[in-house]
Order: C-alpha cells, then sequence, then structure tokens
DNA sequence: TAACATTGAGTGGTCAGACCACTTTGTAAT
DNA sequence: ATTACAAAGTGGTCTGACCACTCAATGTTA
C-alpha cells in the first residue's frame, strides 16, 4: 500500500535528520531504499506534494518545505467551495468574518496603538482606494491569519466589488470607520460597516456607478 | 503538471455529476480521456485518497467518499498545529462562526417558526447531550450551509471539548439561551454564548470535571 | 428448477524500462 | 581565467506488462 510508503517517507525524513528546505534522496534511490517502484514511490511523494509537505524541482530534486506554508485551506476550498453553490452563503460567510476582525479589534488593546494604524491610513488616503485592500488591512490588524486566509479564498469567489475602488461616498464612511475603531467604539463600528454594505448593495443593483 | 489532472478530476466529477459514494470512471478509461498517461491519473487519485476524497477497492473501483471523512486533520494537525498561535486561531475561527449564527437566527423571521427549533429541542433534552451536536443545530438553522461545512472543519481540529457532553450548568444555559433565541434577543443570546464558553473555558484547565 | 462451480472481463496495485526537459557539474578549448 | 560543451543526475511522463481481486455471466450439477 501506497499509505505506508507514505509513513517510511516519513520515518526516513525523521532518521537522516533533514530539515526543511534540505534535499530528499532522488526518486530512484528512494525507490530502491524502500525496495519498490519508482512509480510507488512517486505516489507517496505526490501526495505530500499536494498537501505542501515537500516541494520538487524538475532537474535539482525533491526538497523538504516549510510545513507551515500549508494548503490546507486552499485545498479543502477547492471541494468546499465546489458544491456550494449559493453565492449568498460565501458572500455571508465572507462579511461574517469581516465584522468579527472589527470586533476583535474593538475589544482588544490593540486599536489604542497609533502605528498599527499606519498603514491603513496611507491606504485610504492614496489613489484609488481599492476596496480589498482596505478590508484586508483590517483583517491583518485584528491578528487571526485563519480568518485571513479563509476571507482571501472566500474573496475569489466573491468576485467583483471587491476589486474595484472605492467612490467617495464609501470613502467617507471609512474614515469614519477608522475613527470608529481607534477609539473602541464597537457598535457605532458595526453600523458603520452595515452602512457600507447597504452603500455596495445598492450600488452592484445600479449598475455602473462605481469609477 | 499532474496538479492540472487533480483540477480536471474536480472538473470531471462536477460535469459528470458524481455524487458521494458513486463510481469514478476507470483509471484507464481517466486516462485516454484526459490524454495522459495511467501512472499521471494514479498520482492525482492517490493524492486525493491520502486526502481520503475518494476511496479505492481493488477489483472494483475508485469512489467519491464523503469529504468528512478525510484524514486531512489527523496528517496535517501534527505538523500545523505546533504553534499555540495556530491553535488560537482556529478557537477564534470557530467561535466567529457560531455567533455569527446566533446573530442571523436573532435577526431573520426563522426564529418565530416553531416547528424549527423541535430538532434542537431533542437533543437538548435527551441524555448524553453532546456538544457538538447542540452547535451543529444552531448552524444549520442559522442557514448558511457554507458556514457549517467550514465550522465543521474547524471543529474537528479544535478536538476535544466539543466530543464530550454537557454538564447540568451548561444545559442550563442553553436552555436559557434556546429561550432567548426563539424570542430573537440578539444581545442576550451572545451573552449566554459567552458565559458557555467561559464555563469551558474554566472546565478544560480545572481538568476532568465533567463525566 | 435451484444451487453451485467456473470462467472471463474489468479493476486497482505494482513494476520495469524508456524517453523527455531541465539543472548541475565536470571537462576541454579558448 | 573564462567560456563552451558534454555528461551525469533529476523530476515528468508514457507504455506495456503482470498480479490479485471482484463481479457477473455462463455453465454444471443435484
Amino acid at each position: 500500500m501506497f499509505l505506508e510508503i507514505v509513513k517510511q517517507l516519513r520515518q526516513l525524513i525523521q532518521d537522516e535528520g533533514v530539515r526543511v528546505g534540505e534535499k530528499l534522496p532522488s526518486e530512484r534511490e528512494l525507490a530502491e531504499r524502500l525496495q519498490v517502484g519508482r512509480s510507488t514511490v512517486r505516489e507517496a511523494l505526490r501526495s505530500l506534494e499536494l498537501l505542501g509537505l515537500i516541494e520538487t524541482r524538475r532537474g535539482e530534486g525533491t526538497f523538504l518545505s516549510d510545513f507551515r506554508k500549508h494548503q490546507l485551506v486552499e485545498l479543502l476550498s477547492t471541494f468546499i467551495l465546489q458544491e456550494s453553490k449559493s453565492k449568498e452563503d460565501v458572500h455571508l460567510t465572507r462579511e461574517t468574518l469581516e465584522k468579527e476582525a472589527i470586533r476583535t479589534i474593538c475589544q482588544s488593546e490593540q486599536h489604542q496603538k497609533h502605528f498599527i494604524w499606519e498603514a491603513f491610513l496611507v491606504k485610504l488616503q492614496q489613489e484609488p482606494v481599492i476596496r480589498e485592500d482596505i478590508i484586508r488591512e483590517i483583517i491583518i490588524i485584528s491578528g487571526n491569519r485563519l480568518s485571513l486566509k479563509v476571507w482571501f479564498l472566500l474573496k475569489q469567489f466573491a468576485g467583483e466589488p471587491y476589486q474595484s475602488e472605492m467612490n467617495v461616498e464609501e470613502k467617507t464612511i471609512w474614515m469614519q470607520l477608522l475613527n470608529s475603531l481607534q477609539n473602541g467604539k464597537e457598535q457605532l463600528s458595526i453600523s458603520l460597516y452595515h452602512e457600507w454594505l447597504f452603500l455596495m448593495d445598492r450600488r452592484e443593483k445600479n449598475g455602473s456607478r462605481s469609477i
């Protein structure tokens, strides 16, 4: 069973003391050492590669990669999102993550530290202001990397409105929201966020009011 | 690249409308249809198998399996969850989804319909009361299938506390929470939920107070 | 007719060998 | 010393060949 090979590979990596970034034995050598065919070794290696545990470079070899780069979310998303036909669900879940980021920021002491808002302010003041950039900044500030990853994926599925830029109305709201966040006013922040959503919604229905 | 084949396989599954438990085309047929060698198809299939997305039975064929059975968690958790920050992220994201479900229920008109609460009540009144079942019911009622799926995955990472049963204290809170939900009281519901989280937290630190 | 045994087609599991494209390294010519 | 070329090594892919197994059609027997 090729699962056995996966196991043996892990054992071999451990015994050999292969460290992150270092090279593994070649496929042909592994096949000989594990006493199996090369194709069997490859099936195991490709599985580990799909998981993001190893990295292969043609002509060079196979390397142990940093598993902090794991592709868990990416992988699962392709299978989860495929059946979730409802765009509405994607939207709602994405908005959930955004709102929670806002709440987290307000409830933590983070919002008091001025330097945190620097990047945010810069993005909001320069032209053009891309929605995606602003929201991403908010989630980064909230500090939950997993949320950020999930959000990033959902955003890709959500498509349009995020890739375009904010109009004057939206920017006004976000300036208020920034202020509200800095003062840790949760209720007000959420209200402003909802107000922004409402604006986006109307814009989408009315057609090309943007740009 | 074999990643391309993984992608194409997904597409094929979708186009063909293969459902969970049903049989996929044979490796030889797939090779012919995708215009690649059988070994390449196998590398892709074995990867999906390691993820638990398909199941192969010698002499019979390859079958689409329920993604909920995937062993990804077991495989990756040893690598990923070593940093305590990761664990915390998982917890927080999971709680985010749970809270949002509560909010959604309160804000919709759903909570007024009595029949919705039947399954919930049954689960809460019978013994033993498994935490996981209750929360799942809440998210189902909220109606966001995508959230449910993401939550399901995170729950597996979260591990312990969810698989055991509630004690008397917890059940009391949940009876109140149920009542609060039925009346659409958002603030109160969230407060009760937080109270429950606090209880779980304390229980975890104090050790084996449950069962 | 019913129960059993046999056979063959189809399937995944594995292997060996052959190319290909690419990278690295060693070697020879300049 | 630099450059140009050749060779070895590596992953990527395909082919064909077995094996072990399952299942269903077929044939055989009671």
